[in-house]
DNA sequence: CGAGAGATGCGCT
DNA sequence: GCGCATCTCTCGC
């Protein structure tokens, strides 16, 4: 398990979400394999379209933890990207669970596993991530990342989930034929 | 099963 | 006030 170190982050934000398919986010006693992202810069579709307060640490930072509240009832967790006032963060859309599976559950209040992370919002509330973790750095916080070696097949890829504009762009990825991919 | 609607509150204009 | 990077439940087939 080696940790992933901030460099990683500071690169173009639609290969990071590529290269973070198969890493392995720890938060506690819980821990997941990534097996969906989405990228977000500064499309229409991005917090960071326009820079606001909320979306300012999309362009102040990479390797953070960016957390939103979203549709008055979930938190959706964001890695940030990019350098040089170009905004960025990769939106972890879902996972496979590995260890701390008794207390995702009792979380999610749920009994089948394939329904612990398999979407933005079930994965924050498995992990416990909430409003608190945003801003924190990625490895010094509550939210630490490695690479434990594993390696991703075959890459998918669409059009982002539930969003208006930015259809266009073909920036959600996810571990082709992966059970634990959302939808 | 698939489609549709309700829940619920904050950020932004 | 409006819209939202979602999820769950219900209803009909």
């Amino acid at each position: 398990m080696k940790p992933i170190e901030s460099d990683f982050f500071a690169r173009d934000t639609v290969l990071v979400a590529q290269e973070l398919l198969g890493k392995v986010i720890v938060v506690g006693d819980c821990v997941m394999r990534i097996v969906e992202t989405e990228a977000y810069r500064d499309d229409a579709a991005s917090h960071a379209h326009t820079k606001t307060g909320r979306s300012a640490i999309m362009y102040d930072t990479y390797g953070h933890v960016y957390v939103y509240f979203i549709y008055g009832m979930y938190f959706c967790l964001n890695f940030t990207t990019e350098t040089k006032g170009m905004p960025g963060a990769v939106l972890i859309r879902a996972g496979e669970p590995l260890q701390g599976i008794e207390m995702m559950m009792t979380r999610r209040g749920v009994e089948r596993k394939e329904n612990l992370c398999s979407g933005p919002g079930k994965l924050c509330q498995a992990l416990g991530i909430t409003n608190e973790h945003n801003g924190q750095q990625i490895g010094s916080g509550m939210v630490r990342l490695f690479d434990d070696g594993y390696v991703v097949e075959r890459i998918g890829r669409s059009r982002r989930v539930g969003i208006s504009r930015g259809r266009h762009l073909f920036w959600r990825f996810f571990v082709n034929g992966n059970k634990w991919v959302s939808r």
